[in-house]
RNA sequence: GGCCCAUUCGUCUAUCGGUUAGGACGCAAGAUUUUCAUUCUUGAAAGAGGGGUUCGAUUCCCCUAUGGGCUACCA
């Protein structure tokens, strides 16, 4: 068999904003492009003129860089294979769609929506197919004359494809083995529309993969009732020899109850479900995006890499390029995998500290502005992140742990006062002050070498000791190590927040 | 209703006939620590049910149940 390069599509439709599974189909196709040195094309199916929603290709164009899916051919990206937005390749199909009519392999049907809507309520499972079509107004019961008449009078028709019953068809899927469907069960889909005189997904999906010479497909588990159809199209086209490999991926599911992962989980349990924020542009609908929550685009993928596929060994952490070098759509589940939003914040975590403390301040800065922090010291800022960014799962959070870095308390937590503020505390807090004032350097581990044996030799209890002082510094009762504190604050900044500690405290 | 796909800890999953059924998230406990976290250690936690095939089934086959998808001039 002659070896073909690689190339892979993926081929949304612009009717909205890119669900997260759809990420992850993206995802699968550029690891599997990449890892057999293949092209990735990204295609615009946008056939539904009714559905087309403005926005909608940017976004996905714009959620697939950001995550780092590249495209080498397709819509903004260019190539020798285009167009690559379906809208734009009407005169392509409508001459496909004549070689099947003329080979007699599909036909003229001129039932409209309302003929048909009535033969379904009045015929339980109706479906239109070999056989109930020799009972229909179409061009296999009207004569030629007939049909011409009524084409050339403005009738609107669409085009069928004409099923033969009765053969089972085999798709050899990739994930899930042979799979066997009987003719009979298919209907005479429809592959040419009267109302906006474009294709179908099936006729367009197939002549396109051919033209764009695309070697696997590799989409979602809600087309593999169709797939049939479609290797039953690429047998009408004589295209067999070059038909692309199946690969029919298992769907994301709702993290409670069933069905499939919707717009609405997201809203009801208060996660994103999808890569960017969308407005809707009739509604003006707010949905929340995975960058705009704080997700770093390396843990998103990595998440999503793992939700449905795994390289086959305990291996959960891995960058692009190794998931580029590990992935194996044999590896990928036939099942469908529930959406663990809580494991995803466990990545979110892990590539936080991945990240340089350079990399994680300068997106914390804008959080800081945001707080009134203007300006800050770039480097203060980098020793804070340094300090606490191993306790967030997310950058915002930084701000909540850390915020005390940034502004002095103001007012002390009430329940640590009462525990950790002692009779004696402002008594040895105002001693502990002079010993720092006269501390140089103000390092860490010196200053904690220092203020250790000074208490220890004043007979101070170091416990109720540490706990004052670091109440008076943080105004609560968490926070790092205390001696890191005093270093990132400043000798100043330290000694004045023990005053006023005491000035507040002192009568409690 | 019909057709198709699936079914291992709560969740994501490993196992390609022989394992004390492994890992991770989450959860619990302990250790470390002047605090809160982090970290580390430990623990609880699974083969849907029933038939076969086999010396032996989580693994192969069938049935049932359950879940999911499709069943449009939507993709």
């Amino acid at each position: 068999m002659e070896q073909r390069k690689v190339r892979v599509r993926f081929a949304p439709s612009p009717t909205g904003p890119l669900h997260i599974g759809g990420v992850r189909t993206a995802l699968y196709n550029y690891l599997f492009a990449k890892q057999s040195g293949g092209e990735l094309i990204l295609r615009i199916e946008d056939t539904d003129s009714q559905r087309f929603v403005p926005g909608a290709e940017a976004y996905i164009i714009e959620a697939l860089t950001w995550l780092g899916i590249r495209f080498d051919e397709g819509v903004s990206f260019g190539g020798e294979y285009g167009p690559y937005r379906q809208s734009e390749r009407k005169a392509v199909y409508r001459q496909y769609v004549d070689q099947l009519l003329e080979a007699g392999l599909a036909y003229i049907a001129f039932d409209t929506p309302e003929e048909l809507e009535s033969k379904r309520n009045e015929t339980a499972n109706f479906q239109y197919d070999a056989s109930t079509r020799m009972q229909m107004r179409n061009s296999l019961t009207l004569s030629k004359d007939e049909t011409q008449a009524l084409i050339d009078a403005g009738q609107q028709y669409v085009v069928r494809i004409k099923i033969e019953p009765d053969e089972d068809i085999r798709v050899n899927d990739i994930i899930r083995g042979e799979v066997v469907i009987n003719s009979s069960v298919l209907d005479d889909k429809v592959l040419f529309k009267s109302a906006d005189q474009l294709p179908t997904y099936h006729l367009a999906n197939i002549v396109d993969d051919h033209l764009m010479e695309i070697t696997h497909v590799i989409r979602g588990e809600e087309w593999l009732p169709s797939a049939p159809l479609h290797v039953l199209l690429y047998r009408c086209f004589g295209w067999t020899d070059t038909m692309p490999r199946f690969a029919h991926l298992s769907l994301l599911l709702k993290p409670d109850g069933k069905g499939k992962l919707s717009k609405r989980d997201g809203d009801r349990l208060g996660f994103p479900v999808f890569p960017l924020e969308w407005k809707d542009p009739v509604s003006g609908e707010l949905s929340s995006g995975y960058r705009e929550s704080g997700y770093l685009p390396e843990a998103v993928a990595n998440f999503l890499a793992l939700l449905g596929w795994n390289p086959g060994n305990d291996q959960e952490l891995m960058g692009m390029d190794d998931l580029v070098r590990l992935f194996d759509l044999t590896h990928c589940s036939r099942s469908g995998a529930k959406f663990d939003y809580e494991k995803g914040k466990w990545f979110n975590h892990q590539y936080i500290q991945q990240k340089s403390n350079g990399e994680i301040a300068a997106s914390f800065l804008p959080v800081l502005e945001d707080k009134g922090i203007l300006n800050p010291a770039r480097a203060y800022v980098e020793k804070v992140v340094g300090l606490m960014k191993d306790r967030v799962n997310f950058v915002k959070e930084l701000w909540e742990v850390s915020s005390f870095f940034f502004i002095a308390p103001a007012a002390y937590d009430e329940k640590t006062v009462q525990k950790r503020w002692k009779a004696d505390s402002a008594v040895q807090l105002a001693e502990l002050a002079e010993v720092l004032a006269a501390r140089e350097p103000f390092d860490s581990a010196g200053t904690e070498e220092t203020v250790k044996a000074w208490i220890e030799s004043k007979g101070y209890h170091l416990g109720n000791m540490m706990n004052a002082f670091r109440l008076a510094l943080v105004g609560e009762g968490k926070g790092p190590h205390i001696f890191d504190i005093t270093e990132t604050l400043g000798k100043e900044e330290t000694i004045s927040r023990i005053h006023r500690a005491i000035r507040s405290l002192a009568n409690s």
